[in-house]
DNA sequence: AATGAATGAGGGTTCATTCAT
DNA sequence: TATGAATGAACCCTCATTCAT
């Protein structure tokens, strides 16, 4: 443990200036993502966190002061990442396409920690749950649903047509579903290809934005 | 506690001949289910769960070798029942929409067991991180979609269309997405109502059938 | 750990009709008892106190819902126990000398459990900072001093003197010093005996009685 | 905490030419006095005391080994410094009372860390445990005694009365058991007022200086 | 001289599982 | 068949102590 302090396999956020505080939260949020992706909430411990960032139990917390400070700043740090957070560069049709096609590759690969199915089912069911949780998964979903709207808007408008914000609202609604029940393909139906999905996913997309 | 005071409020699985043996695991199914919804694989304790089958945590391990064959049982269980495994009835682009409306508004409400957003959402992650429970959730997956695009296609030969397998397969799978996105909703927005649902639902399906 | 359920050492309470539950609580109650007295509240652990009372550590729980509750249980159990708790049976200057005296040679000898000095001295540090603690010691102290006041009363009344419920309250005040200030010298000054303090004890007593 | 703002409020020794090594060690000791006196010996953590003593958790050991050490020195030094180490200037039994009186009011407000009643019993309390703490408490405890000892034949010698060495030795130790007494009556009787103590102290103490 | 990050053993507590009754 | 007392490993977390800087 004496040496070896670079940076694990998989870590995220690479910023430059970050003091070493931050530094280690996010070596610690990094560790911790990847125990919650292929254990859970519950059942990863925080040994098993600890092991994974390479350093000690009791390191954690000075850091976190509680594995549940782990868990909410996980969600959140996920929910910002999140494939459909960047919404607001949405701008067609076509970019809807395409982005969720892009998080359901992610998803499937399993190659990128900060897109993972089994996260998301996990944080929502968990949100079900847990009232503290729920407050902050309601939170960030409406800032995404707004910007959603605001980009069906947009596309809409560029195709010349014109869309309430309510009509926008409920629209953006049917696109979430969308690409969370994604989420559930990806765990439930391995034999689906990318390409077998974007045909089916233009044609409802293209109901969705006319 | 002394003595059976008969079926617990939402008792499932009443059917008339079983043996003592099957109602006891009825009843600890029942038992669990409930508990997990309320807390999750993880937290829910076979102290819990006796407790709510009015039994001794003791007995609970002559019907069930370990907890994970309670998991497991209740996995395959909740698959069967539900609303979604009778698709067999659905004949009509009405009849999808109609069930779809149902399951949001069971899962809404909370009222039913086994209707439950949480525990799909628990359990699809579960199925992520486990083989043994991925191969029971697809094993299902795979009958209610054959039975989902069988339904499409019907439906569409009513309507004088004609489907191919491979491309109600496809919109089979879209529905499904549609409606585990439901599940999502129905936590992350509470304030969407069946009524504002049902038109962009209708939209929804309205192209996927045609 | 198989066998040997028979009663520990210095085991107390043998009443002869009491449920299993009553019985366990009184072995954890013992066991906790000889720890505190040997290391204190804080240093003694459950794991100690569970190898004391020859059961396993999860035990302990179904009788006492955490640490402090044992701690809580231990310090009214002590008071109550305490000799002076008996202080209904005195009657004369006589016999509050003899009580002192008896209580100083079991602190000394340390052959009681239920009469130790350094518990005393413990608890009463722990109720200085602790303010539910510190209900629990008011509450038995105010008992034992309107008790000792009462047989203050009796006692002079026994002589032909009269005395006010106020003179008595304050006697009684400083027969409660006298009594734990010889808790502290039984720590403090070993070389102390029983022989050499009761003319002093006799002298002073008797310039509270009259 | 970035620098030294000077001495700590209650800050003890402040005498003249001390090296920094003793000024370090004494402002250690202030803040585990104060500490100590707050949580106990067990409950407060190094952590507390290095935040206490405005200094951190590391430079405390460049001063004192380890945490047991700064508790042996605490009881030294408060041995030393309590009220009764003061004995020699012990004249006639109304010093004696006035210094108990004074003690008393100390306790009760709190207001001074050399003088705590929850202090002396808890390092009564544990040098009822640990033996090296035992020589200290007692070792220092001989020498109290024995200039308590000659206090009470200067003031009889003041009154014209003889006393033996060995009567003198006992009536110390009666003296000391109610000054000590009065540390757990400061716990226990929170009503207790000096006014209403004093009679009962110089009923008391006169018995024992005549 | 001084910091405070880091360690890891040990604390209190929970819980799946077993077993005597 | 049924109980629930009992076990002990594992959980989350704290803290005395060390050490690179």
């Amino acid at each position: 443990m004496s040496s070896d302090t670079g940076p694990a396999p998989h870590a995220r956020s690479a910023s430059p200036a970050l003091t070493r505080a931050e530094r280690q939260r996010a070596r610690i949020l990094d560790a911790a993502e990847r125990c919650f992706i292929e254990r859970g909430f519950h059942a990863a411990s925080m040994a098993h966190i600890a092991a994974t960032a390479r350093m000690s139990p009791g390191l954690i917390y000075r850091y976190f002061s509680a594995k549940h400070e782990i868990v909410r700043a996980i969600i959140e740090r996920h929910l910002e990442t999140e494939g459909y957070a960047a919404m607001q560069s949405l701008n067609s049709r076509e970019d809807f396409c395409a982005r969720m096609l892009e998080a359901f590759e992610h998803w499937r690969r399993r190659d990128d920690p900060s897109m993972s199915a089994a996260l998301i089912l996990d944080l929502t069911a968990e949100a079900a749950r847990d009232p503290q949780i729920l407050d902050i998964v309601r939170g960030k979903d409406q800032i995404i649903g707004k910007e959603l709207a605001v980009a069906i808007q947009r596309a809409a408008r560029k195709e010349g047509a014109r869309l309430s914000t309510e009509a926008a609202w409920g629209r953006a609604m049917m696109l979430q579903c969308l690409y969370e029940g994604l989420a559930f393909r990806v765990v439930r139906t391995p034999e689906l290809s990318a390409s077998a999905l974007r045909p089916l996913l233009e044609k409802v997309i293209a109901a969705l934005t006319t």
